[in-house]
DNA sequence: GGTACTTTCACGTCGCGTGAGAGTAA
DNA sequence: ATTACTCTCACGCGACGTGAAAGTAC
């Protein structure tokens, strides 16, 4: 038995928020004192624990509600739509980047901006020490070990969506020519 | 001299988003037609097309007007902070697909996750040849090229806040006796 | 006369924040 | 009596979308 304020603080949140979910339903709590104060039980912490958990993974309320509802039948589907969503939103955000830089750097502007492309990365592994084959090798094994890192990865380096696909093809075919010897 | 739905489509928005920018003063036609209708002049099609620039870096409506206004005052101000806030908004994404992963994983889900984190990192940089100390000239020569960007990508492995200090600062002071030697 | 435009107005979205006015707990 | 809580209700944000009711262009 815990006021709103009390558990506010205690997850970080503020008390409007919590005032906002028994709103809409999501959280309301199952005891009310005599004045009308609203008492979480153990229960509603432990619901608001997972409410939480979710809203860290950037999940809307609504989506929250839905997954705290079903026993655990979709929730796997939801969760990796919202992982692909993320994808999508740092791609956005990434763009938005560039075209900053760009606006900066057609503007004559007098720092240098210290965003990374294809080029200065390309100049920092050469620095440590890798060929080009290395780098070659580099491609190969990202592909293989995280694909969606890999292209996210490609992505924040301002490659384009297309040479992008080219070079993971590539890695691929390398990948299975390596498997393939080895066999 | 062109009406509303077809400056829209020229600019791949929406009419309402054109009436909107009238009604806050962003960007208002210069002539209205006998019946009333919105006409853009060239001179607002040009407004527009500032205004289209602007918006693809994510900046809000209000920090347009703002840019729009100012002949070229503090253009470079607004855009490096937009620079450092989209930094930072793509962290705060990194760190929602982490949640993510994490829930997927402890939901001990059938396919892999594959997303990367620093351990994965080390293995292909390691596979692709690089050795421990390799490792810090890499780290050394990224942060000395693009310090916001390494910050970026060591958030990007869901690395915590305070070992990425640690590292950059390790780096910095690389860098600067490398270059202390070389004098 | 049909239909494809246009106008203004008001209300909904999402996740709360911000008061206002009134009651309650320690 | 003071102070620190609590309640409900209503309105605000940002960038539009979505009708509704009425007028206009072709």
């Amino acid at each position: 038995m815990i006021t709103i304020t009390r558990l506010a603080k205690r997850f970080g949140l503020s008390r409007t928020a919590l005032l906002y979910y028994d709103r809409i339903g999501l959280l309301s709590p199952t005891v009310r004192s005599d004045a009308g104060y609203r008492l979480y039980t153990d229960a509603d912490v432990e619901r608001l624990c997972r409410i939480c958990s979710y809203r860290n993974a950037g999940l809307s309320l609504d989506e929250i509600r839905q997954l705290l509802k079903q026993p655990d039948a979709p929730k796997e589907q939801i969760l990796r739509n919202r992982l692909r969503q993320l994808d999508h939103e740092i791609g956005t955000l990434r763009i938005q980047q560039r075209a900053i830089i760009n606006i900066l750097q057609s503007l004559g502007t007098s720092e240098s901006v210290s965003a990374i492309d294809k080029e200065a990365w390309v100049r920092i592994l050469r620095v440590s020490g890798l060929s080009d084959e290395d780098m070659e090798v580099w491609h190969t094994q990202f592909e293989r070990d995280a694909p969606a890192a890999h292209h996210a990865f490609l992505r924040w380096l301002g490659i384009a969506e297309e040479e992008i696909l080219q070079i993971r093809a590539k890695s691929n075919r390398n990948h299975s020519s390596a498997t393939k010897t080895h066999r």
